[in-house]
DNA sequence: GCGATTTATGGTCACTTTGACTCTAATCGA
DNA sequence: TCGATTAGAGTCAAAGTGACCATAAATCGC
């Protein structure tokens, strides 16, 4: 085993591990779910949970395995998706380690447990967590967190994932909010419901209205079973 | 190095390599570059040129270094962007190695030179490689290739990249064509003019044009700074 | 009970974009 | 000079978009 034909280069294996993104979104903001390690390196800093891949584990498995252990949360109810591979040979001062990093979206999530390896974990706004650059998160996860917060963006936008970010059945202004979040800035009621509605499942309704807390009830809807978006759903260039 | 917590699950490092989904476009069609296995495992099989990571390489590095030398190109003209990770358990007879998969797209590129190694090199068609689901292909290949096709496709909606399968300086019938090819659907040319020249920094013009074998000589464009396409350019969902 | 307030949802309207066409321009070859 | 060929401009009805305004259905303060 390894590589074959001689190489140019010296060439060594790394450990590979996993990195999770989990965005969510709580009190009117857009949250990430980040550790506090509780060992070098970086101790004492923030990161993304993650871990190693198992011997004979696949990629995505692991990723499943790892969203489960931080958030409790099994169902398949979450948006899971490969960000990408991150792999800049210092990356991790204790060798080499290539990281898979995954995107998590899901609707609001409880205050997570504290992991078996007394890690704490915590939902920080993606704001905070990217202040200053970031540079107060561990390894390259700042990069990791700017990739993913963008990458969200643009699903947004071509896709109908922003339904995962909420608990069903939802609402049409539910559903609003998440883009007015993640994407900060404000959208048109009625010209977002026009173009939800029109997108053939993006939304199906449940014929149930909420019970509201103010103003007229609010139809209720599910996630439907369409995954892409046409037309797509375009924010303005500002910000 | 490795672990630092006592894992649930054994783990061990793996080999990380780089494989090359490299597109042109050839004779009206697209064409991706296979090189024949001169070993096992898979010997004789068709693959996707690529090769372990070096130890002290990023994964960029590794991609830009293997398209080098299969394609015997180094000019940055090439559009490289990486497609994701592929780490089956079992995905390389060999051991555990995983594979960070690039997708590269180039104007017409030479017939590729025999690599040193004695893998001969050859462009094939994008059809052809994906035949009976691409069963000839070494590993999992079909399967990133398939994934490459699908985000060519995707990106040619949202993205200027069509232009990196054109050598400069290029007319829009050039252009146009890139779009007939990958998607495999004929394109208006009056609505596809009136698209692209209307999408800012997609394509610039040169003021020259093209002394014409036949017909009306074309107006000759470079590229545009733009990366991102607004509004998309849409292909119907047929097929 | 009643009007103010709040939120959901429906509708209007001018403007832009789209897709399907038609028409003209500029070149070559017979 | 007459097609044939390819580029490129223009037309038009239909659909989509953004900025609105209007109405519906609930709660709240009094």
């Amino acid at each position: 085993m390894g590589p074959s034909n001689r190489p140019d280069r010296p060439v060594s294996p790394a450990w590979v591990t996993v990195d999770l993104a989990i965005f969510t979104i709580r009190d009117d903001g857009l949250h990430v779910l980040l550790i506090e390690r509780g060992k070098p390196p970086y101790e004492g800093r923030s990161a993304l949970p993650g871990g190693y891949v198992g011997t004979d584990e696949g990629l995505e498995h692991a990723a499943w395995r790892e969203l489960k252990e931080e958030t409790g949360v099994d169902s398949r109810d979450l948006h899971l998706e490969q960000l990408g591979a991150y792999g800049a040979p210092d990356r991790d001062p204790r060798g080499r380690v290539v990281t898979v990093a995954y995107l998590a979206l899901g609707p609001e999530l409880p205050e997570p447990v504290a992991g078996t390896d007394a890690r704490r974990a915590h939902w920080i706004p993606v704001k905070k967590a990217l202040d200053a650059d970031g540079a107060h998160l561990a390894f390259d996860h700042a990069v990791i967190v700017r990739d993913a917060l963008e990458r969200a963006r643009t699903q947004l936008e071509y896709t109908t994932v922003a339904s995962a970010f909420c608990p069903e059945p939802f609402t049409i202004s539910d559903l609003r909010r998440v883009y007015e979040v993640v994407w900060g800035q404000a959208l048109d009621p009625s010209n977002f419901r026009r173009k939800v509605l029109k997108a053939e499942g993006f939304v199906v309704a449940t014929g149930e209205r909420t019970a509201p807390s103010a103003g007229r009830p609010a139809a209720l809807y599910r996630r439907g079973e369409e995954k892409l978006l046409a037309p797509p759903l375009m924010r303005a260039d500002s910000e």
